[in-house]
RNA sequence: GCCGGGAUGGCGGAAUGGUAGACGCAACGGACUUAAAAUCCGUUGGGGCGCAUGCCCCGUGUGGGUUCGAAUCCCACUCCCGGUACCA
């Protein structure tokens, strides 16, 4: 427990409640409509919260406070800010809650924002709440379902690179110059054919695609939300995998493209390569395999098509829509039963089995298309639908999991490609050893070096090196119309709908007989219908057709009519990344009637390549960053946005964890409700050895992890603020650590940061009397030198957003000036400055003063003196051979020589040269002297 | 499983190839005080030698390597964290 303190003293509450009063009713942090654009600009923003109903957790606002303390930084430096906030306000827990507690999502919603606001403010960040939206709003999903109408018109042109409008392919159609239709087959295509064909192409488009079906709650549900054994979280009611027709957006067209602009902008390396590892761009060759007794081929993606001579058996995916033609009869049972067991696998759990191989034999048969083999077809959890054909060529000798595979189930296992000496040696194996007996070693080759075992009456890749050998069996395969190249990503198309309440309705309209109709731009927003029953319909049987909540909405929203002719409304709606894919545009003018974001405000805002600095946690890396890109790309292509990357500069900070509990059916219970044996609170005593957790009388595990929704472990910055101040609060989230670190959250060290501020106050404010303890007049050499190394330090520290150890030197600095009896105004205008971005409070109160009459907000950052930075005399360790044995005092400018010989003359470092030659000198001037001798 | 990251005193961290442990917390000692709080000053990685300003050895998750010199670079491993496409 933290030492409590009086506040008589250092006046804090008065102090915040003061300045913040004043910041908002002058609206100090509005950036104007129209700035001057002849100024320099930087846009520094947020990652969207999620209006949550515990409100702000001590995690959010590591990220907020860095960012604030950037814009007060630039402000003072005379530049155009653009820090606003919003919130990502539809979602699955409101609409949740109203499932349950029969609230509309709107009402808690509201309130949600409405208090996070409140706490936002609280902490004395400095956004533009002029500019504060909700992607709720229907003003501003409004524009959501706009751009969504943008990518459904459009197409993306695979030799331009990019995306043009849908109707340019028609036209070129029409005159028959494009490759996806010839004009003649146009003309022939009846409406809903050319619409097939159209959506073949268009950037937003419908298919069937595999998702958890809980029939009980009528809803699909995400994978966190399925329990260990299968089930519901909500209700403990059974998961199926089945195929659902959704709305999807076709990322893959832009896969290259999100790939090679990763160059353009300044993001974390770690984040740059999960996204292009996510992306997983790989080269190899779709082969063809025809089955026995049927015309029907299947067709498989390989990067190895070199090895083709060595596949001796196939898998299909579970899924794969060819299983039940493959299926012999006698084997139906068995393969129904497997498919039933995989539906109920989540794909993590379906990789995570990891070791022990599953699948059954179908009884089916391919024929390798290379030499005329018999290929048995087996289906097997390990192969996804959703990478590749959803089918592999099993080539055991080269792949592990196939020859995994193989040893369970006893099937051939074929060497067709020569391992190196490197590798036969590590294994302690002669290559004739292994061409004889592949299976006797636990793992496979899967390198590179010459074919074997692989030729044909006309092809042949023995001895042909892996490089060569893939070119040379895919050109064959071309010829022989049994194959092609191919380029393979691991990304998947965005499935884009929910069977949601809460989200934005798609502005679309389906006709009975099948067709689809945009709604006219004219009519958006289409907004939510009121309604006061969220519940999806649920069902007893797994492939009853879902009915999601907008199937209860009136029919007055459900049906409209469009020249004669009965429509009914999309009734998914979009997810939640919709929103969140675009609101940094909106936020440059967000006010906008007539278009999504003025031209000219958002050339100048997002020049040179988007948002300059961007802060947010590492979990988005992937999906939310590589979506809104997408998105960007999408409407750079159509002319909309003029760069062609949403966010120049990418700050990932790092998480505060906490404890966290989960139940027996692994399911995440309420932190702050956890007991110990004992009846403790378990924030009291977690972390101590010896304890068991309890929730509602049922053991639960601990475990640690990041702060937030997920793992209900939140702790809201209120009450640190109410008993020390939101500056000592600020100053202590910078102070934990680096911004990119993550770090577990804990009060105790809270007073050190509180105690350096009221020494400023103290250094300022005569605490009795209340008088101002700052003089006109000399200042000593030595402080003045400390002073202008402190500016440089915490500039040079606030460039690069390393805010602990600027405030480190800003506690020294003033620790030097605890001793005076008055502080020269020379020194203490600067200090306060240097404090304005970290501690606004305290430094408007000491500058007010100090008696200026403007807010310091936008008084000019302090520069510093080169040559006061320079030290005098530096201290450098003199090693022998890497060791230190004494320490020199030189001049920065002292001459190697000079140097050098001095090092020598030292007692103690003499003392390890004796008897010894000095074999090398190494002097790295200011930084040290190393002797080596023997 | 796969992709990415991290590990430094009792604790949060500093040091981005050059004196490991800045700064803060905690602890201990002292000043002030009738006393406590607050405040101020000092000590504080582990071990050893010494009257001593001092000197020596060990030490950045584990094991190896590169280098005059490694917390920092490379290889292998352990544990923890984030993501794994419907939490966002």
């Amino acid at each position: 427990m933290a030492a409590r303190i009086p506040m008589a003293s250092y006046p804090f509450q008065e102090i915040e409640r003061k300045w913040q009063h004043f910041w908002e009713s002058e609206e100090v942090f509005a950036t104007p409509e129209e700035p001057d654009t002849s100024r320099d600009k930087f846009y520094v923003l947020d990652m969207f919260p999620y209006p949550s109903g515990v409100g702000l957790h001590v995690g959010h606002p590591l990220g907020y406070i860095a960012t604030d303390i950037v814009a007060r930084y630039k402000r003072m430096q005379g530049v155009n800010v653009l820090h606003p906030i919003g919130f990502d306000a539809f979602g699955l827990p409101a609409e949740q809650f109203a499932v349950e507690h029969g609230v509309h999502p709107r009402i808690t919603t509201e309130s949600n924002v409405a208090n996070m606001l409140d706490q936002l403010k609280r902490l004395g960040l400095s956004y533009d709440w002029n500019r504060v939206f909700s992607t709720t709003d229907p003003d501003y999903y409004k524009w959501t379902q706009w751009i969504f109408l943008q990518l459904y018109q459009s197409y993306f042109d695979q030799t331009k690179r990019k995306a043009r409008p849908i109707s340019e392919l028609v036209d070129e159609i029409v005159a028959g110059s494009s490759d996806v239709a010839t004009a003649e087959q146009w003309k022939r295509l009846d409406a809903r054919g050319r619409e097939e064909l159209l959506s073949e192409h268009r950037l937003a488009y419908m298919a069937e695609v595999p998702v958890n079906w809980c029939p009980a709650l009528g809803t699909v549900l995400a994978n966190e939300e399925v329990t260990n054994e299968g089930r519901s979280e909500r209700g403990n009611y059974p998961v199926y995998r089945r195929p659902l027709r959704q709305w999807m957006l076709r990322i893959t067209a832009y896969a290259d493209r999100l790939e090679d602009d990763l160059e353009l902008v300044e993001w974390p390396d770690a984040i740059k390569l999960m996204q292009r590892n996510w992306i997983g761009r790989s080269e190899g060759a779709n082969v063809d395999f025809k089955l026995e007794h049927s015309q029907e081929s299947v067709t498989v993606f390989t990067t190895r098509p070199d090895t083709l001579f060595g596949a001796t058996y196939m898998v299909l995916s579970p899924e794969h829509p060819l299983v039940d033609s493959v299926t012999a009869e006698e084997r139906q049972q068995d393969v129904d039963e497997y498919r039933k067991v995989a539906a109920g696998l989540s794909e993590i759990d379906r990789m995570a089995e990891g070791k022990q191989k599953t699948g059954v034999f179908t009884g089916g048969f391919a024929v390798n298309p290379v030499n005329g083999k018999k290929l048995p077809i087996w289906i097997a959890d390990y192969v996804l639908m959703g990478y590749g054909t959803g089918a592999i060529m099993a080539v055991p000798a080269h792949d592990q999991r196939d020859f995994e595979f193989a040893k369970a189930f006893d099937l051939p296992i074929v060497p067709v490609v020569k391992p190196d000496r490197e590798w036969l040696a590590r294994y302690e194996i002669t290559e004739e050893e292994y061409l004889e007996s592949p299976e006797s070693l636990e793992e496979v080759f899967a390198g590179t070096g010459e074919g074997c075992n692989s030729s044909n009456d006309e092809v042949s890749l023995d001895a042909v090196p892996t490089r060569r050998a893939k070119t040379l069996i895919t050109d064959w395969l071309e010829a022989k119309g049994l194959g092609s190249y191919q380029i393979q990503y691991k990304l998947r198309d965005w499935l884009f709908s929910r069977q949601r309440y809460w989200g934005e309705p798609f502005p679309i309209l389906h006709a009975a007989e099948g067709t689809i109709q945009p709604v006219p731009e004219s009519e958006l927003p289409v907004r939510l219908p009121e309604m006061d029953d969220f519940k999806p319909e649920a069902s007893d049987d797994p492939d009853a057709p879902p009915r999601p909540p907008l199937s209860k909405a009136p029919e007055e929203w459900r049906f409209v009519e469009r020249d004669g002719v009965r429509f009914e409304r999309e009734l998914n709606t979009m997810p939640q990344w919709a929103g969140s894919c675009w609101y940094y545009l909106r936020f440059i003018d967000p006010h906008n009637k007539e278009r999504f974001v003025d031209q000219a405000k958002q050339e100048y805002w997002l020049s040179p390549n988007g948002v300059d600095l961007y802060v947010g946690g590492a979990e988005h890396a992937v999906l939310h960053l590589l979506y809104a890109r997408f998105w960007h790309k999408v409407l750079f292509d159509l002319g909309h946005v003029s760069t062609p990357e949403p966010f120049r500069r990418l700050v990932n900070q790092g998480y505060i964890q906490a404890f966290a509990y989960r139940d027996e059916r692994g399911v995440v219970v309420a932190a702050d409700e956890v007991i110990d044996q004992d009846g403790q609170p378990a924030a009291d005593v977690q972390g101590q050895s010896g304890r068991r957790y309890f929730h509602d009388g049922q053991p639960v595990v601990q475990e640690y992890g990041k702060m937030g929704k997920s793992l209900k472990n939140a702790s809201s910055p209120d009450e640190v603020c109410a008993e020390y101040g939101c500056d000592t609060f600020r100053l202590y989230e910078m102070y934990l650590g680096p911004i990119e670190g993550s770090k577990p959250w804990s009060t105790r060290d809270i007073i050190g940061v509180h105690r350096f501020l009221r020494r400023v106050w103290r250094n300022f404010v005569d605490e009795e009397s209340d008088a101002l303890l700052v003089v006109d007049g000399e200042v000593d050499e030595g402080l003045e030198r400390e002073l202008h190394r402190t500016i440089k330090k915490v500039t040079d520290d606030f460039d690069r957003l390393s805010f602990n150890t600027a405030i480190a030197s800003m506690i020294e600095f003033n620790s030097e000036l605890v001793g005076l009896e008055k502080i020269p105004r020379r020194l203490a205008e600067p200090l306060v400055k240097l404090l304005a971005p970290l501690a606004p409070h305290l430094a408007e109160e000491l500058w007010h003063r100090l008696g200026h009459a403007k807010t310091i907000a936008f008084e000019s950052w302090p520069d510093y003196d080169q040559e006061l930075v320079k030290a005098q005399t530096i201290v450098i360790p003199v090693q022998v051979n890497g060791k230190v044995r004494g320490s020199l005092s030189v001049a920065p400018d002292q001459q190697k020589e000079a140097v050098l010989a001095a090092a020598r003359e030292d007692e103690n470092v003499a003392r390890h040269l004796e008897g010894k030659t000095v074999r090398r000198e190494i002097y790295v001037p200011g930084k040290i002297v190393n002797l080596v001798a023997n």
